[in-house]
DNA sequence: AATGAATGAGGATTCATTCAT
DNA sequence: AATGAATGAATCCTCATTCAT
């Protein structure tokens, strides 16, 4: 009765504004982006970016959580969807799904894969974070299929470091050159590569 | 005004700046290296940087292609050192002089794999470039390989990509945290991890 | 939108924001002090300020009246109460009452003695009046005192400046370091030495 | 043979910056002067003053420094032409030389007893350090002259900052308002107010 | 060749004030 | 009456680059 804007109001316009800034971050840089380039995206003045967040910094770290939860939301729904834990295909199934949140979002690979390196040192804290969550996971998975005696026994950290970086990398690749082919395809041989390598059995 | 340097001289000067620039861009970064850093570490005044360099880019690039072209020295005395071109080995000895090279000297990948993305869009042609040759170089390896046999018949150009990435990411990754492997043991994995993938044989 | 509020309400709130205000910017002082500051002493937004106060400066002003009328009272009524108006004691009287009122109540001092100035040109004026208010008064002693042979033949406007500068500048001095003097013996001291200054008679 | 600017000439700049400095500030105040128009007065780019200080605040600092050592120069100057420090005049010629200082320059005025305040809280570091020097001075009198029976029994810290106060707000007053008396009548009876206060003898 | 003083474009940020609700 | 979202003017400061010496 008091409240001009509900707050539901209020987190809409948020959210218009991260979607306006990742837009225009992705065009341009986080550095030649200007506040008043995500204001004007966002059809308002850039006084009122600030009413939402601290700072452009602020705001693009709020960008690059808003981006890792939804990419975790997507590699979970995937999952969940699969089910059957106790094959390898988890492991797939993850890859894939992550795959193909990078390949329906392109501005999202710009941000993580290029942008957030402008931020500095301070980019390192987050970024980092946010890749030892899926490390996290992935490891999870590749311990239990050593387990399982389906999976060699290296480091399993390393080597869901490497299954989370190629699949990083080979997104962003394809944000300069698709090398002619499909996401799909792409996604299928990271899967085989990350299982067999490139010797044939 | 009077006498004129040798190339020599302005070339060993240039070199000195390079080097003086590589310190001061590993620690602070792109952005936040100014000129004037660098002069102080070079140990001139930033006037005279210009004098040598037509722009902070520019050095930046020049930057760029001197460590590309060590690495590639690097590699490929590495080659030379081993020969039997015909076995899969090259493949082998290649990445693990790169890793090699990059454990050396950590102030050059945080100048490729963190300082060139703060360039914006100016780095990825530049970035690109580099990979590409590496890419190129690995791709006919791949190639040859797949010619006798010995490798999955894959579009080899991405897996030659997925090659150079692992080497590069895992390089990146050691400056932040170690796992507490040596890099004899990661260089041995990521060739393992190429080869045979993470599935037992 | 339905009941008007009465105006005593809205002197009260007046009276509240003032007080919140008062506070406010004795701790921040005037330059560091929002609107947003004060709406949240006085708990209210900060767009409610300006349905009492038109603007930031305006409230200031009006803070300053506020003291100005506050002082004029206490000392008003100190000499009421005191009375033997042929001696010199009014001006005793008064100027200890002033210290009084200024020991009291912090705030005041450092609005009056410091906040004020950071307004600028605009203080003059205000602060300015204030003070001739109060010379006027101390002259109309000292003129009196004069008339009776019990004052110094001086320009009497200067002598009642004087006396008006030493008693403001002592309590903001006391402000920043007591000279471990109680309020008391100051009073004192600024009437002795105001009477016959520092030659022992 | 190097240097394009000698020593001597960057300290003139300096000197430049600050006169021009002083005179915009006393014009238009602290917060409403800008770099800019500090630049401008002194014929440079606002971004050359900051090659000579670090910020407004420090320059004003500065500023503030210079005048105090200007001022104190002044005294001392009129101390040693006066010299019998067994006397009472010691404080007389202090006072009149501050007074006269104060006359002279009614920019610094301005700058003490009105812009310092708009620093806020760096203000009474820096405003009340240079308090505290004139005090010392003063107060070394004071005890002189009360030792020989002089001067009153009374803090001499206290009486010293009266002393101090009452020259500088007779100054001040002086921009306002000059009671129609010259500098002269002023600085003299600044003197024998404090020596014999009101009472006639 | 080298210096370092000078320049000024460029941008983030603050906050008093307005106004639709 | 009250709210708080929106506005945008205003300004400090950075720093790459230029250029006289």
């Amino acid at each position: 009765m008091r409240r001009a804007v509900s707050p539901e109001e209020k987190d809409a316009r948020r959210s218009d504004i991260l979607n306006a800034a990742k837009r225009v971050f992705a065009r341009k840089g986080y550095q030649s982006t200007t506040i008043a380039d995500i204001a004007k995206a966002a059809k308002l003045s850039y006084g009122s970016i600030y009413w939402y967040f601290d700072s452009k910094e602020v705001l693009f770290h709020a960008l690059m959580e808003n981006e890792e939860q939804a990419l975790r939301d997507h590699v979970t729904k995937a999952l969940t969807e699969h089910g059957d834990l106790a094959e390898i295909t988890p492991l797939k199934a993850a890859v894939k799904a992550t795959f193909e949140f990078f390949e329906a979002d392109r501005a999202v690979v710009k941000l993580l894969f290029r942008d957030s390196y402008a931020l500095g040192d301070r980019f390192e804290k987050h970024l980092f974070h946010i890749y030892e969550g899926f490390i996290n996971d992935i490891e999870a998975m590749v311990v239990a299929g050593q387990k399982d005696g389906k999976v060699i026994d290296a480091p399993p950290r390393v080597v869901a470091f490497c299954v989370v970086s190629l699949v990083g990398q080979l997104a962003h690749r394809r944000l300069i050159t698709d090398d002619g082919l499909s996401a799909d395809v792409v996604a299928d041989f990271v899967v085989a590569f990350v299982l067999n390598g490139i010797l044939p059995r």
